[in-house]
DNA sequence: GCCGTTTTCGGCCCGACTGTTTTCAGTCG
């Protein structure tokens, strides 16, 4: 019994009932509680045994209503409300909504007209020219679905967070490149730093427009144009995700800026906000009596005339960042600038692609002061792990070349931890290392008892300093170990173990969500890029977003210490 | 259906784009 599966109906009854203008805020009240549980991280069964109704009622968005539907559900499985609604319109509405230009309305017109209940049936009717004849629709609108369903099968869904910035990066430069454009920006999830990306928006100021709109169309990894309007144009990337491109007047940046940034629940709260204030806020400014008073101004303008800290937009979610802000609480969050090291490197000595050398020379660019090489052990065969032996030799080698460089180089291990929670090193070879990494690489469908006390037990070995990629999940591939997070945290909390938050693009790990949820204990975290070649070391940018969205101070991340610091805390 | 320092009723974010209209409805973010 999940959250998803009752947002999922919320979802569904959100889809349904706002096809009928009367139940048109019904709907929404639907939309908001469905949000409210898919993105909570306590199970709502929980909530109900422990504190009952009254408990299921605080969440935003839940009143007596939808409450008395979760106790229903979790009593039967079913809600009546919803088998009955479902049996008088038995749409596939959450795959018909992919077409581009369909909602629930068109979707209940062509059930209730043709029959239409999944994109098979709405594909025969295109097909057929049964669908021009119907009031509302005509000959373009035909051609559009049958265009949009054949373009579904090129999108890719949600692409990680690094693809899209890469992509994001690639067509600001294109548009700056040229002198029609002033400012011009990423904004959306991809600037909230979000893990994956739906699409890209981009935010431009021009005095010409039209132009623009053209130069974006052209651009050369354009697959094809969805809308291009005059401050609005959407198209195709080859990626297989979309992009937007708005272009508004410079006066208006910051406010389109915190606009098009979102999230959509932040903007809601925050119109709200300015409405008590007496005050509009829209894409175009913060008005006063039809004043803009925003003109010119930034972001930070705008939170602050609404009583509000400046909300750094990684925080942007709706997740309490607000009610923080207008208590004047936001924390100062770290930032790429404050990280002085990568704690979580490899090399050819087992499955990386560059030199000890090689590594260490693109630390120094980085300007870092320190890294730690830490390869595979030897249970790791799959990426050559190294014995004892191996490491020893290679621990003299570090010595030998660590002379030659100002920068420090900690000699590290990735050990792993065995199935019983042992380390896969020997007690000798472990003295020698300054920074361990551990972490848990095979047997990951433990049950979570097992695999919790796996992990726990290595670190009451009192021998790592770093819980590498605590959870295990690899971002659209692998779910989590089984694990409860909060006993390993008490661990860490107990034996100075840092938790990890690997940057590499697909992993993520820990994520936001569960760096907000640890950071109750006061434990430490290292980012670390897992770099596997000289180019890895750039993923560091998203580990310090993924940090920022979990709300962590540099003071909570380990390798933004100064060298000596650092030292000491890795020797307990 | 939810919500409340304008609190138990009357609101519920706001503007752009498109297609089908002839002034607007539906959809999107």
């Amino acid at each position: 019994m999940s959250n998803r599966e009752i947002a999922d109906i919320f979802e569904n009854l959100y889809d349904i009932l706002s096809a009928d203008e009367k139940s048109k805020f019904e709907a929404l009240a639907y939309e908001k509680a469905a949000r409210s549980i898919g993105s909570m991280s306590v199970d709502v069964s929980d909530i109900y045994s422990m504190e009952g109704i009254s408990g299921l009622m605080k969440i935003p968005g839940v009143g007596r209503g939808i409450a008395s539907h979760i106790i229903e559900y979790l009593k039967t499985g079913k809600i009546q409300k919803y088998e009955e609604i479902k049996d008088k319109y038995p749409i596939d509405f959450q795959n018909l909504f992919k077409i581009e230009g369909f909602g629930p309305k068109k979707a209940i017109i062509l059930y209730s007209k043709l029959g239409v209940k999944n994109l098979n049936d709405l594909k025969k009717a295109a097909e057929n020219h049964r669908i021009r004849d119907i009031p509302g629709f005509g000959e373009k609108s035909e051609n559009l679905i049958l265009k949009n369903i054949s373009m579904l099968n090129s999108l890719g869904g949600r692409i990680l967070l690094y693809d899209g910035l890469t992509e994001g990066k690639k067509i600001v430069k294109y548009l700056k490149n040229s002198d029609l454009i002033k400012q011009c920006m990423i904004a959306g999830s991809t600037r909230r730093m979000r893990e994956t990306i739906g699409d890209i928006d981009i935010l431009a100021t021009s005095s010409d427009n039209k132009s623009v709109m053209d130069l974006f169309t052209e651009f050369p990894d354009v697959k094809s144009v969805v809308v291009k309007g005059d401050t609005k144009t959407t198209v195709l990337l080859n990626i297989g995700i979309t992009c937007d491109l708005r272009v508004i007047d410079d006066h208006s940046f910051g406010a389109a800026m915190q606009y098009f940034t979102g999230n959509k629940d932040h903007n809601i709260k925050l119109r709200k906000i300015s409405i008590d204030n007496n005050y509009k806020l829209s894409e175009y400014g913060l008005f006063y009596n039809d004043k803009n008073i925003a003109y010119d101004r930034d972001e930070k303008f705008i939170y602050n005339k609404l009583n509000m800290d400046y909300i750094p937009p990684e925080m942007r979610e709706d997740r309490g960042e607000i009610e923080l802000a207008l208590q004047h609480r936001i924390p100062e969050l770290i930032e790429l600038n404050d990280i002085k090291g990568d704690l979580h490197v490899h090399t050819v000595e087992s499955d990386g692609l560059n030199t000890t050398a090689e590594m260490i020379e693109a630390a120094i660019n980085k300007n870092y002061i320190y890294i730690a090489v830490t390869n595979h052990t030897k249970s790791l065969k799959v990426a050559n792990g190294m014995s004892d032996g191996r490491f020893m030799e290679y621990f003299d080698k570090i010595d030998e070349i660590g002379k030659k460089y100002k920068i420090k180089i900690l000699k590290g291990a990735e050990v792993d931890i065995l199935k019983d929670g042992s380390l896969d090193l020997e007690d000798e070879t472990l003295k020698r290392i300054d920074c361990v990494v551990a972490s848990v690489h095979t047997g990951m469908n433990m049950p979570e008892e097992d695999m919790t006390d796996r992990i726990i037990n290595a670190i009451k070995t009192n021998k790592i300093n770093i819980l590498g990629h605590p959870t295990g999940r690899l971002i659209n591939e692998r779910p989590p170990y089984n694990t409860d997070i909060n006993k390993i945290s008490e661990y860490c909390e107990k034996y100075k173990t840092a938790m990890e938050i690997n940057a590499s693009p697909e992993r993520l790990d820990l994520n936001d969500e569960n760096i907000l949820k640890t950071s109750k204990y006061n434990i430490y975290y290292s980012i670390d890029t897992d770099s596997h070649n000289i180019y890895g070391y750039d993923f560091m940018e998203l580990g310090v977003g993924t940090a920022r969205r979990g709300w962590l101070t540099k003071n909570r991340v380990i390798n933004t210490m100064d060298l000596n610091n650092l030292i000491k805390f890795l020797k307990k």
